[in-house]
RNA sequence: GGGCCUGUGGCUUAGCCAGGAUAUAGCGUCGGGCUUCUAACCCGAAUGUCGGGGGUUCGAAUCCCUCCAGGUCCGCCA
């Protein structure tokens, strides 16, 4: 609705103006949409801007009212847009159905990938803003209407792998123990590497397990997959309790063994950019990359590299569009990756990169044991929102409490993880994870649950359509933005956009709660109102549910 | 040393790519508001050299140059 609405208004300055760029800009709090196109004129005109502004006004008003009916208004230099009654009608009516917001289903298949972390130890507080950037990405396609798969690519035969498999092989861990497998694994592989650094000729030992798995010998095969499997029912564990599912797990050694990463090699080695030395490598200088893309090593084993290639290969020939989530400190094999596949002619992946989380007293590391697990964050979140339930809800039973408490702590933690921008590194904050009031994710559930209530109390009402007067409108106004926020996530892959919407979303109509009463309304007023209250209760429904926050009923 | 990212009130943060109307919001501080639809809330106040310096422009937080600070990468690791 309201693109539809901004599409005419600037075809209408496009035709009136005979400029290609109608320069719409958000109207902010003047307008729902204006125009800065008088000052670009001003020059060819050789007139004040806010004279060519009224012109405008006045040779347009009529059209843009016939057309979309909005009001047109010039204030100094800017031509304003006032929507009109009906584009909150409209919107209202849409709202207030199930599945709000969603787009018309595409034809284009999208493959995301994320978090994928080596199955080396637990997922941690840096992992899943990966997941969190990843999921919230996938709700938000799917939102949009496009058929999307959800992959986590496991790397089980790198050398951290060698090293959890060598460290279970010598250090007598029992890989059968009970409990979690990812912590198990983890309490293995810092062991392990506290070992090797103690003394660095047993790097020989990983290099030959390494081997050994690349040449497909079953039994070191076995020694790896065992401990992956370990660590991957794990990851399953973490991602389940926070609303996170893959559609597939793709094998990293399955590039291997199906004989795609040596054809790749193959291809590579004829490219003009290879080089053929004892390793097998790609000079990139050309395309901004000062050091050599090493593919192959000297013992003739792949790298890494060579096997993603392999598999961005498949991802390319399989979807038509892919989209990979990485750390920033994949920034450099990633860039190059997509030069590569520019350069054989391959699909290159669109990349989210995301900056990292720190802990105050410095980076965080698997190998070192220095991290705050996600299971870790997870059950503190959920004792404290224990807690705050126990005190809001008392007569509520323990069973109760602590479905809402889960639901507030998942909360919690996505919106705190997906509302900073991914640019942005951070500082992993208990006071801020804990945090369940304004800007938080629990602040837009209560907003829910809220209006919730109100419709709980109001039995049946006559829908009316309609919104009068500045909170109304306002509010109908940024019921109707959720669509092209939608929108924008998909396209610019921000999924942050969403966040915010959906807090401001609730800020608007916490402030419309407070200054309106609805049932207390005289009937008329109280029908308007009422359906105003289901469109925004639907609407945080949607929203929520895009950022993987159940929508909680009551709290 | 080179590449990339970040720097916005005491703290956290949006806006920056596609330059325009008094720079967004939260925490904290101060002052109000629960016999009234759930106070995980609302209303109001104070707090800003948008890291520094140049430049482009009618107009710069936004674009360009430069410097400073922090993070990160530059491995036959992933």
């Amino acid at each position: 609705m309201y693109l539809t609405l901004c599409d005419k208004i600037g075809a209408i300055l496009r035709e009136h103006t005979g400029k290609a760029d109608a320069m719409l800009t958000d109207g902010g709090d003047h307008a729902d949409v204006a125009s800065t196109i008088a000052f670009s004129l001003a020059k060819e005109y050789k007139k004040a801007p806010a004279v060519i502004a009224k012109d405008i006004v006045n040779a347009i008003r009529e059209q843009v009212m016939q057309d979309t009916g909005a009001t047109t208004l010039a204030v100094g230099p800017y031509v304003n847009f006032i929507f009109g009654n009906k584009y909150c009608s409209d919107v209202l009516s849409l709202a207030v159905r199930d599945g709000y917001g969603a787009g018309q289903t595409k034809s284009e298949r999208v493959v995301l990938e994320h978090t994928s972390a080596n199955p080396n130890g637990p997922l941690h507080v840096g992992h899943i803003r990966n997941t969190i950037i990843g999921d919230t990405l996938t709700r938000c396609f799917r939102k949009a209407g496009y058929p999307l798969e959800v992959q986590y690519y496991v790397n089980d035969m790198g050398r951290q792998i060698a090293i959890v498999a060598w460290g279970i092989a010598t250090q007598g861990a029992d890989i059968n123990a009970e409990g979690k497998g990812d912590h198990l694994i983890a309490d293995v592989y810092i062991e392990a590497n506290k070992n090797l650094d103690k003394d660095s000729t047993l790097n020989e030992e990983i290099d030959k397990l390494m081997q050994r798995v690349e040449s497909g010998d079953p039994e070191t095969i076995s020694q790896f997959k065992i401990p992956v499997k370990r660590c991957l029912d794990g990851f399953k564990d973490t991602l389940a309790a926070m609303q996170v599912k893959h559609d597939r797990f793709v094998y990293e050694s399955d590039f291997i063994r199906n004989g795609d990463t040596e054809k790749l090699l193959s291809r590579i080695s004829h490219l003009p950019e290879a080089k053929i030395e004892e390793t097998l490598s790609l000079d990139l200088t050309n395309y901004g990359f000062e050091k050599n893309y090493i593919l192959r090593r000297s013992d003739g084993t792949s790298v890494y590299a060579a096997r993603d290639l392999a598999f961005h290969i498949w991802k390319g020939h399989n979807f038509d569009r892919v989209i990979d989530i990485l750390g920033a400190d994949h920034k450099l094999i990633g860039t190059q990756l997509q030069a590569t596949l520019n350069i054989l002619g391959e699909k290159a992946p669109e990349i989210v990169f995301f900056e990292f989380v720190s802990l105050p007293e410095g980076s965080m590391s698997t190998r070192r044991g220095k991290f705050i697990s996600a299971d870790e964050l997870i059950a503190e979140t959920e004792r404290r929102a224990l807690e705050e339930v126990t005190v809001r809800r008392p007569e509520l039973d323990e069973t109760e409490r602590k479905k809402i408490a889960s639901a507030v702590a998942i909360s919690a933690i996505r919106y705190d993880i997906v509302r900073t921008i991914p640019e942005k590194s951070t500082v992993f904050d208990w006071k801020e994870a804990l945090d369940f009031e304004k800007q938080s994710g629990p602040y837009i559930q209560y907003a829910h649950a809220r209006a919730c209530s109100i419709l709980d109390k109001a039995g049946t009402f006559t829908p009316c359509y309609e919104a009068e007067g500045e909170g109304e409108i306002v509010l109908a106004k940024q019921i109707a933005l959720f669509p092209k926020v939608i929108n924008d996530v998909v396209n610019e892959l921000k999924p942050h956009l969403l966040a915010i919407y959906a807090r401001e979303l609730a800020d608007i109509f916490n402030s419309f709660y407070h200054a309106e009463p609805v049932l207390r309304a005289e009937e008329k007023t109280r029908n308007r109102r009422l359906t105003l209250v289901d469109a925004t209760r639907n609407t945080l429904k949607e929203a929520l549910e895009t950022l993987g926050i159940d929508a909680l009923r009551a709290m």
